[in-house]
DNA sequence: ATGACGTCCTGCCTGC
DNA sequence: TGCAGGCAGGACGTCA
């Protein structure tokens, strides 16, 4: 599941490629991954238009383009984004190909087909609603750990569903939103405007420690996650808590649980976790 | 504000 | 071995 680490990987894999080049043509076999707008105009929009830059925001990839207009793409679970200089193998999940002046093409494949695109001017009301309502960007230098304890306190709700949130906190998934939970000590069921200083504290390193070790190890692949070169993450074989039911929690050796919460299944460790 | 639930979709796992 | 059914999951809309 791409979450922030892995789209922030595509993003610094794909970026040095793709700048500079120019979109010839875009062929679309799978049409409702189009969002917006109707498949043929983004067709004819696109052709033509250079990549000046490549963005991240939360979990979504932007894709500043001349003319003012931005590609926007959200991989959801199965989505992935591959540059090829040769044409390789192409899958049945292949929904989007994108041609460039260089000859190269870009692929956009999505096993569950949940991904979508969206072709816009900047500023747009047509744009994702969750694009609009993003939190913030826990690895951004504006986040602070006051921020993030105040916002904490006006909340209710259980602090794992709250950490899914994307207009609470951007780009955590389950992973990270799990593994953050067991490094700061913290039960996913703890309400959260009743989280001490401390575990406030020890939350907001966590959450911005598993984000950049997932960065520096290029993502985490536990099913179907590549870059933008086709490559697998390495974080996967580092992850605590996540996809670890039943063996031993590596903090105190206990067994890691699985139940759900907020109807998402979460793992984390019941001795360990308060 | 909060939570529950349905929707999208396919591969994989379980149970018979 | 084969098949049916359930499950997983990110965002989003709807409803209570």
């Amino acid at each position: 599941m791409p979450e922030l680490p892995e789209v922030e990987t595509i993003r610094r894999t794909l970026r040095p490629k793709l700048a500079g080049l120019k979109f010839t043509g875009v062929r679309i076999y799978l049409p409702k991954v189009i969002a917006a707008p109707a498949p043929e105009h983004f067709t004819a929009i696109i052709t033509g238009k250079k990549i000046i830059d490549l963005q991240r925001r939360g979990k979504y990839l932007l894709f500043g383009l001349t003319g003012g207009y931005t590609l926007i793409v959200h991989l959801r679970m199965t989505g992935s984004m591959v540059y090829r200089e040769k044409t390789g193998p192409s899958s049945k999940y292949t929904h989007v190909v994108f041609y460039l002046d260089n000859g190269s093409r870009l692929f956009f494949a999505d096993l569950r087909q949940f991904g979508r695109l969206w072709l816009l001017p900047v500023g747009s009301p047509d744009g994702p609603p969750g694009l609009k309502n993003l939190g913030p960007e826990p690895l951004d230098k504006s986040f602070t750990r006051e921020i993030f304890e105040k916002k904490l306190h006006c909340r209710r709700t259980r602090i794992k569903p709250l950490l899914l949130d994307q207009s609470f906190i951007a780009g955590l998934g389950n992973i990270y939103a799990d593994e953050a939970l067991h490094r700061a000590g913290i039960s996913p069921e703890h309400p959260a405007n009743t989280l001490t200083h401390r575990e406030t504290t020890r939350l907001y390193r966590a959450i911005r420690d598993v984000l950049q070790e997932g960065i520096k190890n290029r993502g985490t692949s536990v099913r179907d996650y590549i870059d933008g070169e086709g490559r697998a993450g390495r974080y996967q074989e580092m992850l605590r808590v996540y996809n670890r039911e039943g063996q031993s929690c590596l903090k105190c050796g206990n067994q890691i649980a699985r139940r759900k919460i907020g109807n998402r299944s979460s793992y984390y460790c019941p001795a360990c976790q308060k």
